[in-house]
DNA sequence: TTGAAAGCGCTAACAC
DNA sequence: GTGTTAGCGCTTTCAA
């Protein structure tokens, strides 16, 4: 139980605490002798402050949070969840904080762990995705003055929500661009209606392709419903290209907006001698994509990046340094 | 910066802030009538007690800590690593506590991350995976009286150190009899040597397929290299079973120990008929196995049951409770 | 049943 | 430069 305080160092110092306090914080007004002297013991015992006190103190608790919702399955399944996670931490670690990460829970007194975290100043500052951020958290944290930063871009109508997200429409871009390198020329693009209009980052990598394709001057078709895949096959078969609404050559690529949706296309690969001839593309490269059955072309988004400038921003906040940018957009590459 | 204190409760209330933390702390000896004044004015103005000064006050933080190691990219690529952490969470707030991810990381003072959340009790326990215990963080561990469950089976030669892990002697069993039941009778192991020395879990699967192989008088083959499979293949060209030192008529089965010798054998498999006809197993689920080009046997593991007990256990240990079992072993079934 | 006061380990104003 | 003292928000003796 050795639990040695900062008294029985000024005890065995022959100092006052406060002195002792003044060494630990590097405070100016102290004679190279006692600190060498006060140092000297601390180093002996082995000494580290203890940061609940320092942090009553200070009013500080060292400590940066990570709001997550660990219902939802489709997050915590998903390992480029982990990667800005991992971003994140390794950047709280540098500057010598730690990382608590607290999910949406509601506890017995029926208020949620946001909640307390945020009203108990438990953390100097938190991360928290744009999913979760709503009216009531943003409230909340307004209320209580409390630094924080969004990833993916801020979909509530607030100004100066403080976010980081990767560049969606410099994605489509890339990857369509990379693409017609291949000497695609007929691309389609799988981006459902209702997911578009809902999801801002689906949209943006749609916004991506179109203005590629415009610039290149090549034929812009998007296809809102996995069944006109079907009928693209039909008309691949009878020679023709009736009814698909897209250009009459035949199509040689397609981009999937999400995995959900590539995942749709791989379904109805077996048998299906159209899907064979496509170049496949998406975004977000995943783990065994090698051992798909078919090889899939993506842009290589650095989740991990963003976790780190997500934090890194979170400092520039609670630093109250000037010049902390509004948002931050990241740049993708192709992958592989 | 609505920061409302007891104090401030307590002069609301007319009463003393002694008076307040009784209530707060169901503590006996009050008036029904006070308590409900007090309760009402708490509710009031939305007033929870600040857990940093209660903790200080307590000598307890409420906190329950993870130790990880953010370098290793396995363990952080791996989705199955965040399931074991999603179970821990889910207990860790059931129970009103907060949970601290905490990496393996030397700071600027080069004291480990480790070093200094037990030195500093900025939890009340933790929960670490055996490949980080080390000696030296064992000895920290004691030496502070902190509580701790390691996930995985301990490794380290100590007595008392409290586990949870997957039962993989049974999980080699279930998988083995899984493959039996299909009709496959030449089931091969793929278990190399080196690795099954030093990693007990792979012993442990090994064992019991060797069991559940000899239970039911089927000839054991464990291949140590997948050199070996290639000879495999040459011999079964040739119609001979010479130098394979497995059984003379055709293995039908193969199980791997780990993805990544599943991942080489899937390598091989393009162009390899012998492959094709071999049914695989391995042990883990992953994402998109479907969309492999070989369909793979496998049991299910519970990670996010694994995380739930480890759990469990480290808050009983806290609790000092009476029967607490030195370690728990979880069952496996075969997946989908 | 309630209040007053000391204390958890540390920092910060104010003296000297 | 260094010590003294009050205080961060809460709990817990000890009296009343």
């Amino acid at each position: 139980m050795s639990k040695i305080t900062i008294q029985q160092i000024a005890d065995l110092a022959g100092v006052n605490k406060a002195t002792v306090s003044r060494v630990i914080n590097r405070s100016a007004n102290i004679s190279e002798k006692t600190r060498e002297k006060v140092e000297a013991i601390m180093k002996e015992h082995n000494y580290v402050p203890n940061s609940i006190a320092r942090g009553l103190a200070f009013n500080k608790t060292f400590t940066v949070g990570f709001y997550s919702d660990y219902t939802d399955k489709r997050a915590y399944a998903n390992p480029f969840f982990y990667k800005v996670l991992q971003g994140i931490e390794e950047i709280v670690y540098n500057n010598d904080h730690m990382f608590l990460m607290m999910s949406d829970h509601v506890n017995k007194k029926s208020s949620s762990t946001f909640e307390n975290v945020v009203s108990q100043h438990r953390v100097d500052g938190l991360i928290i995705p744009n999913t979760l951020l709503t009216e009531q958290n943003y409230d909340l944290l307004i209320k209580h003055n409390m630094p924080y930063v969004v990833t993916g871009e801020n979909m509530l109508p607030k100004e100066g929500v403080p976010w980081v997200d990767i560049d969606n429409v410099q994605a489509g871009q890339v990857l369509t661009e990379h693409l017609i390198e291949l000497g695609c020329r007929n691309i389609m693009i799988y981006a459902g209606g209702e997911a578009v209009a809902r999801d801002k980052f689906l949209a943006d990598r749609l916004k991506g392709y179109t203005e590629t394709m415009k610039r290149n001057q090549l034929d812009i078709s998007v296809i809102e419903h996995a069944d006109v895949l079907k009928t693209l096959n039909l008309a691949k078969k009878s020679g023709k290209s009736e009814r698909t609404g897209i250009t009459g050559t035949r199509p040689d690529a397609l981009i999937c907006c999400t995995h959900e949706q590539l995942f749709e296309i791989l379904d109805w690969e077996r048998g299906n001698p159209m899907l064979s001839e496509l170049a496949l593309a998406t975004f977000d490269n995943f783990p065994m994509s090698k051992y798909m059955t078919h090889p899939v072309h993506f842009v290589d988004i650095d989740l991990e990046m963003m976790g780190k400038q997500a934090a890194q921003m979170l400092f520039s906040l609670m630093n109250k340094e000037t010049d902390v940018p509004k948002s931050i957009s990241i740049h993708t590459r192709i992958g592989n």
